[in-house]
DNA sequence: CGATAAGCGAGACGGTACGTCAAGTCTTATA
DNA sequence: TATAAGACTTGACGTACCGTCTCGCTTATCG
């Protein structure tokens, strides 16, 4: 006795989360109400409440799945392109809507630890990692120092875009990549496109 | 003339900014209300609408006032700890309360260029200044390089503190510093007190 | 063929029908739930709404179960006892639940001709008829004068259970009784067991 | 500091009590509901329940206020026609709506001992207050006997309307009151405007 | 000094949204 | 076909705040 009762419209869900993502978009998350996005997605409160315990568990579900539509980072062979489609794809997440929505629903879940997890391992840690990769390859290849920090390098890299995006500026991709490179100096050896030495 | 009528009792004022910072730690940005403040300053709306005309504006004022209570940035005669001194300035803030506030209120202002200035103004750009200030001393002083990325520094030291603050790790002010400016190699020329050279 | 599939489990119309009167007992008409009805009697809203189209009907089938368990009026040879009984009967019934749970459907069922005429026939003419057949027997036997208006005489009886139930101050069934006859006095011949004559 | 603050917009109460008997003449106590009277009253649920605390409150304020535009009870100086007055309103009254609100407001409020009591305060006691005067006159004057039993007559009176309003029969009046003095044969001693004699 | 202007607390105003409950219907898998 | 289970849309529940307003009152400044 396991899958009893009428099973769930998947549509609805699917609706739900789109439609959150377009109020987010349109007002933000803090005046993003349950109301609005019932109505957007053409269904009712407790449809959505049937899915999702709180406004937090239904923003980090739109987000989650927002961006595993974005795809796998690349993987061309060159720490610099790679770096920068990390950078790009990250950017485009904190501007495509009202900017770091994630900053918000991170300090509104401040007293929930559950939930701060949560974020952190669908929402964050992705991209983190694909840097992390992209920093192992290029070692691996002989691009960066094996004794790089890359746990430093990494933190800089989405310090930066977030920090930025809240204020509207978003990094030149490739530059804030070949900048952070050869600031951390005596880790690189040099990037093979542009021939730029450090 | 200008003046007329019973003038405001200037302790209301006070009164709501420290309720203010009151609520938001106890609550966060998200679900601060102005009911909440009024109550908890003994007060009531009308007087508060008197004086800010929302709720962002209520929380930008009491958040300058929280910070300019901070008093100065060090001056040391030392950049290592100028700079330890600001980040550890910097963090207390982004931990005094449910973290981040700031990003919350930037995120709830995106529709609000001229609030978003007053934000930056008040809040973001004296910590930053701080920080510029204490790497020209330094270079007047020959500690660093006339050449460093000054602007590159302030953007990183800001954003980690910022981006560690979301996640609830510190960073260690001076570990920070040190690996920092390590990183940035060839501006630094060494650190007079712990006798590490480059 | 007439009857195929799998035939209905009569078990559950009773036990639905007994969670009824429990609930009306407990929170009375207006605010009974097919959900709590449900629940109660172990089982689930399609199989009770297969039964019974609405709360009304419901509410119906459930009284008149109830009242049906109440075998028939006394025949005792003596008008005075046999009213009693009848009255007792009548005031039981308006007692055993939040009281006059009959004036709240009849309200409730103002639009429903057909439903109103089916509460009239199952719950209100039977002891009507019961009042009546006694006051036909007491004709015949001569106790009552022949001329005597029966259909006021049931209206009367009728009301003021019903009157009194609603202000929770039921009438003493004899008392009631040989009041009303008292009061109708030209017709009363006298009462053969307390040799009371007019 | 009694009167403080904003006092309230006399006309939302008076509207919203207006709209109260219409929902009920519509729709019937059971399926009053309070966002259907702040609609119809043009106001809010908040303003409503502002001023009553619940839907039987509300309705009993609604009937009260219907009722006392009634007017004084008839002194003609004649019992028959007294009587007629105070039942053709009593049947007014029962009529004026989906039958018997009163009957379900009751049974509504069978465990809130002090509503029920202003319920009979307000809406019950004083109909019967002015049957009972009407007869207290007609003693006075010698058209009805001293010992004639008041409080039967109140309650046979007030029963029998509510009963055949229960059942969408109103009594004739004048037949009604007529009737009833007749069956209590014994206490009677004729209309001076008829000449009907007992 | 008395008029006037603004402040004050209190609390009601019309609203919007909350999160919950129940209505009556529908869709499964199982019996 | 009936069952239990439970999801579906709909709509009302009673509450919390929103930002505004109207009060009766107090407190300053100005004419």
């Amino acid at each position: 006795m396991e899958r009893t009762g009428r099973p769930r419209n998947p549509k609805i869900g699917d609706a739900v989360l789109d439609a959150t993502i377009d109020v987010l978009s349109e007002v933000g998350y803090a005046r993003l109400t349950i109301e609005a996005v019932a109505r957007r997605a053409k269904t009712t409160k407790p449809s959505l409440y049937r899915r999702w315990p709180s406004r937090q568990h239904l923003v980090l579900d739109a987000l989650a799945k927002r961006f595993e539509s974005d795809g796998p980072a690349p993987d061309t062979g060159c720490v610099v392109c790679d770096l920068t489609g990390c950078v790009t794809l990250l950017t485009t997440r904190c501007q495509c809507m009202p900017p770091d929505v994630l900053a918000s629903l991170l300090a509104d879940c401040a007293e929930q630890p559950d939930l701060r997890e949560k974020i952190v391992t669908k929402l964050v840690e992705p991209p983190r990692r694909a840097v992390n990769e992209a920093l192992v390859r290029a070692q691996t290849r002989g691009e960066l120092r094996a004794d790089l920090d890359r746990a430093l390098a990494v933190d800089l890299l989405g310090a930066l875009v977030h920090y930025r995006a809240l204020f509207h500026h978003a990094p030149d991709p490739e530059a804030a990549v070949t900048t952070l490179l050869r600031g951390m100096a005596e880790n690189y050896k040099g990037h093979p496109h542009t021939g730029m030495t450090n």
